[in-house]
DNA sequence: ACCGGGATTGAAACCGATTCCAATTGGACG
DNA sequence: CGTCCAATTGGAATCGGTTTCAATCCCGGT
């Protein structure tokens, strides 16, 4: 049984053809099976107008406090919840805010998004999370999705130059957040990987190594690329001689590189690891060996990690401000999207230089960047 | 020059006053500045009919090919994006699922966001994050802002059973995560909790352990309870006394009371930690008050984490499928969304126990619970 | 040229909010 | 008690899609 009705309910047959004026949208007594009381719902309850009651959630500004009271205990009883949905389709603002990570399992990353989600909270906007596993495809197909819920604002960590005509024609408020986007002026916050990069090689060098192996990950990486540039850098400023084939630009080998340069001849007497879990590994690979840190070898690695203090030696590395630079992102964001002002340039962070152990220093202490 | 039609032009005028038929929306020649274009955009570039354009994006039944191949063209040439806001609001589908986690910073947590998320964008639906920080207030408030955004289902890691009339008027889909929801037949995936723990502790007590630590961190936690009930049993059953001070029920006293029994009579011989970060703080203080592991004291924690196969000795360990775990969960909620089968009931995934040293096994191997 | 019927198509209702506008109400005041 | 102005209030358009319905198109068959 239908319990649709149209005009011809209540309209001489000939008007029909050309007139044919709109259809009460809610028939009162028939109850529509919907999972949510609507806004209308409330209305008829409290005996209001559908605008009334949007008045009164919305601030209650122009309404009578007897008619507040009366749309409060409808809204109440009947456990309204607004669409969000609906609310955004007129207002324009969804109050959901995107983020696109490589993946959020990474330490580095997931520290980070909590810090994201906290700040979005905060501003009573949930974050719509995506993964992009660094992957130019995948990050499109992400940034499309979000962009089809017409987030509010975006913070990504750009894997690719490739979807910028996606994000110009989206046109909201983004905020690039450990790499920059390639070769364009977004917003961004990052650390200072080439000063915390350049520092740590340059107390390599001050603590009297002279091979220094650099671990470099994925050399395609942004960050990759700042922190071997420091390295680089720190080198050549010292005077000392530089060995291509003391960079180890991906990860597949990594293990093998670092074998090899630990026991053939020209051995390396230091290893400077551009990333958490390469210095992890790193560090397994010295202890399997048995060679003594920082006596033989010392190590050095870009991230603080878990237990980097606890481990035999304690492993000095550089630190982020994970936390810090993750907040910043987001407060930008906001600040544009509450207050206007559209952010550009790029926000730097200092890091810390924490020294532990591994590189031959007397006490835990650190050096700000 | 205006096409704009109102029913004016066809009806004599006398009819205006009882029916006053609705306006078109759209007068061609006024630009709105609307930032993406809609689908009545494309429709009027392709010069068709807003329905016509909807059949194309879904599916493209009843459409001809040429009339399908323009629409096509528009477009591409607009650059259109599919307003999911709007689309939901008939279609009643966001295509998009919650998740609320205590924590994402969480090592156990975020490893199970990244595969929740990979689960959710294989489904189209990408992933609305929250965090609750298990206050039972704040995860309310998460649960709240989700249902307003109307997501189609929703994991959940409960840390309150507060909340179940929220949960139940909502009406979607519910997987619960890691613990069950309190008192409700809510659909359910959790590791073996109570098992895991019990073979811990029986494997401690047949290395001949007999004063065993037991390191609960926030008793009141579901996964908590289960681990320490686990334990007692296990405890129970090898008719070993049990000793209500060698539990340690909170964080904030966890390391005092470890180096009390560590160092004062009635000395312990081992510690059984039952969360990631406890047992790698024991370790942490084990190391620090130079006891010998496993010699003088046994070490054994619940969750794996990196480096604990590196430490010295490695630490044997009950590991969770975390990934397992998650994916389970979302694949349950994406059967109930796709296929309609409400899921009831709890998993409960096998931990394995992997023996690494610090209980002094020989070789590392594990054992499935 | 006329007819039946399936393939296409456009128009308009509808989803659930916001917001503008016009109408009504209420209170102060003369 | 009538006026006037401001405070309230209801109604309708609107946002951008989906979906139903009826109209039209196109065809072969006669």
């Amino acid at each position: 049984m239908s319990n649709r009705r149209t005009i011809a309910d209540r309209t001489p047959a000939g008007f029909m053809l050309h007139c044919r004026p709109k259809v009460l949208r809610y028939t009162e007594g028939v109850k529509k099976a919907r999972p949510f009381p609507a806004l209308i719902d409330v209305a008829r309850r409290a005996g209001v107008g559908a605008g009334t009651v949007s008045r009164v959630i919305n601030g209650g500004q122009y309404v009578s406090k007897r008619t507040m009271a009366r749309v409060q205990e409808a809204i109440e009883e009947l456990g309204y919840q607004p669409n969000v949905a609906a609310r955004s389709l007129k207002g324009r603002r969804t109050k959901t805010i995107g983020l696109v990570v490589p993946s959020v399992a990474d330490p580095f990353f997931s520290v980070a998004a909590g810090a994201i989600e906290a700040v979005a909270r905060d501003h009573g906007s949930p974050v719509l999370l995506a993964q992009s596993e660094n992957l130019p495809s995948r990050e499109r197909e992400q940034i499309t999705s979000l962009i089809q819920r017409r987030i509010d604002g975006l913070i990504l960590v750009p894997c690719d130059g490739g979807n910028l005509s996606l994000l110009q024609q989206a046109a909201f408020p983004l905020v690039c957040f450990d790499r920059p986007f390639p070769g364009q002026p977004f917003a961004t916050v990052l650390g200072d990987n080439y000063g915390g990069a350049r520092a740590a090689t340059e107390h390599l060098i001050h603590r009297g190594y002279k091979r220094i192996l650099c671990m470099a990950g994925d050399g395609k990486l942004f960050t990759s690329q700042q922190r071997v540039r420091g390295h680089r850098d720190a080198i050549r400023d010292a005077g000392m001689p530089y060995f291509a084939e003391l960079e180890v630009q991906d990860y597949a080998s990594a293990s093998d590189a670092l074998r090899r340069h630990l026991l053939g001849k020209d051995r390396i007497d230091a290893v400077f690891c551009i990333k958490n879990l390469i210095t992890m590994n790193a560090y397994k690979i010295l202890r399997e060996l048995g060679i003594e840190v920082p006596s033989s070898v010392g190590l050095l690695g870009y991230d603080d990690f878990e237990l980097a203090d606890t481990l035999e030696p304690p492993i000095t590395v550089v630190r982020q401000p994970v936390v810090g630079i993750a907040t910043r992102a987001a407060q930008l964001l906001f600040d544009a999207l509450e207050k206007g002002k559209h952010p550009k340039g790029t926000t730097t962070l200092k890091v810390d230089l924490v020294y532990r152990g591994s590189c031959g220093e007397m006490l835990p202490s650190r050096r700000s960047i």
